[in-house]
DNA sequence: TTGTAAGCGTTATCAA
DNA sequence: TTGATAACGCTTACAA
């Protein structure tokens, strides 16, 4: 059932159909009634693929997936589009992914762009210089990145969390419970989030005299062996430090695992903060108290970028930014220290 | 640029180009190329919109995913899309993802098929008497199945793993280590695989003269906190089992934690065994060994999925069912039973 | 308030 | 081997 037919069914035109169909308002109550009911009854549904191509617009959302090591994605983005995919849903946009190759991101955004297939994109894993941000105001995409990158902050929109502040939270939590080896478990520092996590971390040390110390910051892809083997490392050294802050839940169970196999008590022997960004399949670190954690639900990031994003789209609204807050909730992974704090 | 400006500049009519851009074996080699390097100097590239509105075809394969619980998305979805994204872009396909609730299923994949907006589907997360099998085949829409149903094999494509088969060999392995009260920590049996799965535990357990105990079997949402409050279930009822069965990593993980909660060292004061689907943001148990497990990974599933499905589109192959092996990796979570095996 | 007709950018049919 | 021309199904000036 097209358009055609259904127009013929109704001895109208078919702009008259069409414009009562899409609320134009020129068109008599009357035969708008009609229209709508005789729509629904004959089940029509206007093909997508015309529309588009009529319009210029698809009624979709891109979303570019870089594949990192050429094989994994990242685990919080399933969270993330569980979010977005609620609110296009809702609003009636599609959401399109493609799984690229790291370098073949910017040649997907304009083919995305040229060919038509997207009204906006989201921008997933932003850097400290990115050139996606430049790239996009250019060619009039519409975009929201998940996060920030250095260009000022009017100049796109964007939805984040206070990764500087409120690592500078936690890093000070620690320094009042007397512990000033202090490690960092982070994600890679050309990505903004962690590059302003280590920011926050290092000014809270400063500012309690205490100087960061090399040894005791890596900085690596956010998954469970990672924080396995950076905490291992921690161990191992000579000196090794009396707390740690992960970036993730996901780096912070694999610091635990190799806790619980040296027999060392979090909280105890060592305190450990992560960062929970509340993914649905792992504990909600909440519940049973046992991590102390910032957290900030990656859901709702999703949801706020898709919502911001369609806005612009549709209303034209300028550029949005909006900083989510993580909030830090005591558990029993941390601890006074053990070692005297050095006067 | 498009077809016509292209043709235009070149001085042939679009059919030409068309034709020569699309390999069509009537136009002569000289035109092919000289159409094929100006396309390419001018960077070219056909709008999929008019493509798909002209051929009927979409070149997008669907992804219909149901929340759960109003708001989880199955984590295994991950990787699950990693590795289909990746035929998607080499063989020139799109991937759109639609989530849904569980009771819209059915309508968006009748919503995807009469608005011509994919060329197939992925049926992900089949049930035993799964109603999808039947409206698609009727609707004529291509799809493959991760998974199975009911239904017979041949009236579908499908791929997925020998989960009654591995289960099977698990159970038949912790018989062998001695163990008679035996528990399985599994997914939604109304799910075919979890079905399945403990189809082959209870014919491994019969078979050895083992009555199944239903005090031993969880049925659960296969997620880290489950099968943490599935194992501490079983350790606080009156007998607990000497070894677990579990259907994920995920629950695995939950279970061993529940176990160190306890001071309960895996592999001597219990087994555990758990089915690893590979997930790339934990470890993988092939490496350090710490746990017994059946491995298959998910990603890999997810390829041939895809690869099926686009040759069935493409060349109407017929319906095609892959089985893949899962294979047992014995860690350190396994080992004999304590207690003597009854009579 | 409704209708006519011209796009949108391709592919496909038929003729040359 | 190439080219007119008609689909594809919709939206949108412009006209009535």
């Amino acid at each position: 059932m097209n358009l055609k037919e259904l127009s013929n069914l109704l001895g109208l035109s078919q702009t008259t159909v069409s414009r009562a169909l899409n609320g134009y308002p020129e068109v008599s109550e009357a035969t708008r009634k009609r229209v709508a009911e005789f729509a629904e009854k004959m089940n029509y549904q206007p093909n997508p693929n015309a529309q588009r191509l009529a319009m210029g617009k698809s009624l979709t959302i891109g979303h570019v997936v870089p594949v990192a090591d050429h094989d994994m994605i990242n685990p919080h983005f399933t969270d993330f589009i569980a979010g977005a995919g609620e609110v296009y849903n809702r609003r009636g946009y599609d959401m399109l992914i493609s799984v690229v190759n790291a370098d073949e991101q910017v040649k997907t955004y304009m083919d995305l762009v040229r060919n038509k297939r997207v009204d906006g994109v989201i921008v997933h894993g932003p850097t400290n210089d990115d050139e996606r941000i430049a790239i996009l105001n250019e060619m009039g995409l519409p975009f929201v990145v998940h996060g920030r990158t250095n260009d000022p902050d009017d100049s796109y929109s964007w939805v984040d969390v206070n990764n500087e502040e409120s690592f500078r939270e936690a890093t000070e939590y620690l320094l009042s419970l007397g512990h000033r080896r202090i490690g960092l478990i982070n994600g890679w520092e050309h990505m903004t989030f962690a590059a302003k996590r280590r920011s926050g971390f290092e000014a809270a040390l400063r500012s309690h005299n205490v100087e960061p110390d090399e040894n005791l910051m890596i900085s690596r892809e956010m998954i469970e062996p990672n924080g396995h083997a950076a905490m291992c490392q921690f161990m191992e050294s000579g000196r090794p430090p009396t707390a740690v802050l992960c970036s993730s839940i996901l780096t912070a169970m694999g610091a635990l695992r190799a806790l619980r196999e040296r027999d060392l008590t979090p909280g105890k022997d060592i305190s450990v903060i992560g960062f929970d960004d509340c993914l649905s399949f792992l504990p909600s670190t909440g519940e049973d108290g046992s991590l102390t954690a910032l957290r900030s639900g990656i859901r709702l990031a999703g949801k706020h970028c898709a919502d911001i994003l369609i806005d612009q789209i549709e209303n034209d609204t300028g550029n949005r930014g909006l900083l989510l807050q993580a909030e830090m909730t005591i558990g029993a992974s941390t601890g006074k220290a053990r070692e005297p704090a050095p006067a």
